[in-house]
DNA sequence: CAGTGTGAAAAATTTCACAGCA
DNA sequence: TGCTGTGAAATTTTTCACACTG
């Protein structure tokens, strides 16, 4: 532990490759290793954290591996180190800022959802263009007007987009321009953004529609002992 | 059209096997067209449904070779021929029922999103098991008592898990008893399941902190006239 | 001809199986 | 001895490039 802020760049130099779909686990896992901490667990297997991430422990250690290998041969990945390894490496030692744009029931509804400070997150604004909503609070945090985003004062890491379609893209430009560098967009329609930024969907409708394939599907066979395997 | 219904085993038989992968774009490409068609376009080229929808021209063409090959070539596809086969395809053509758990803010707001009539889904029910919000009204549906679940008259095909983790896999197990064969969880839990049953899981913060290791990356040299070719 | 459909190649991801180290 | 770390194999997914058809 240490290695990994130099194969990180921690200053910005190369940062290792790391695959998307393992990024897209780290946090399942830092979310696991935190729960058997609580526990009052010191040491975890491959097999234990695999379990309650949800994925296989061949694929877990893979992963892993790529933060330079954060586990002991014969005994385990220790808790408190592997937690102090994913926070670093995902960056949420020092904590981003978040700003929610949209204060509709949605937006107001994540507002409050999944403690933000405790994953690392700090959620410094809540934007919408509605005169009415401006100036009203939503938890402890006023609603200010989207003019206000471009030159906020702590800088915005993060936006969540909690807009209607129509909203969206426009909201997206005026983030871009204020230098957010990741969107998770709630509005079913593709943002267009420089390279630079990210974004990540989110889509109720299209996600229940999936399932519907599936439901519709007879559960026909499915070797019935099937469960991860190694 | 009519191939896939074969295909498809409307019955229950076969079904051709489809990867994952392909059914979780399909639902984005239903609302990319039915975007062109609203707009009242008649035909549509690859091209152009692919880049409304996020992805390459490749890809979505070979997507929908899977549903039978819906297109004309040296032409493009019928707006309203594909719509018809997606909706088809993915089951939509019944109206799927879908329950929410948890009439809290994310449950609440939940149930307002999305025009779910729209999008072939039928939203009958909002359970919560708390005494105070049992009876009190949500958009036009009343929230009823967890416990009515199982018997839940119409039946329910999908759940829409918002509960905290406390009571997520409780809730579960009574809408696996009830027969529900799709749960899209916003708990960031892990949910234990029967193979029959199917979980997608949507996490909030865990996707905030995927985002944030990106935002931490320098914007390096990203081949800056990268766009998506073929 | 224009643009889909699709084998074949390439790339990415997951699984396997065991070497290596506490 | 036990469990991680990791090359190599297997599988899945994406891209390519062009044959095919209205």
């Amino acid at each position: 532990m240490g290695e990994i802020l130099s194969a990180n760049g921690i200053d910005g130099v190369v940062r290792k490759d790391v695959p998307d779909s393992v990024i897209s686990r780290l946090p399942i896992y830092l979310e696991s290793v935190e729960t058997f901490t609580t526990a009052g667990r010191s040491i975890v297997s491959s097999e234990a954290l695999a379990a309650r991430s949800g994925v296989s422990p061949s694929i877990l250690r893979k992963d892993l591996s790529h933060l330079g290998g954060p586990g002991r041969r014969g005994v385990g990945y220790s808790c408190a180190d592997l937690a102090l390894t994913l926070r670093s490496f995902l960056g949420l030692d020092r904590s981003r800022t978040v700003a929610i744009i949209g204060a509709g029931r949605l937006g107001s509804a994540l507002a409050d959802y999944a403690g933000f400070r405790r994953r690392g997150l700090e959620l410094v604004a809540i934007f919408d263009v509605d005169e009415a909503k401006i100036g009203t609070t939503i938890g402890s945090l006023p609603v200010s007007d989207l003019g206000e985003l471009e030159a906020w004062p702590q800088g915005i890491d993060l936006v969540v987009m909690a807009t209607p379609v129509s909203a969206a893209q426009s909201a997206t430009a005026r983030a871009v321009d204020a230098g957010v560098r990741g969107i998770l967009n709630f509005a079913p329609t593709v943002l267009d953004v420089p390279d630079s930024v990210r974004v990540h969907q989110v889509d109720l409708a299209s996600e229940l529609q999936a399932l519907a394939y599936y439901s519709a599907l007879d559960s026909v066979e499915l070797d019935p002992v099937e469960e991860h395997r190694n």
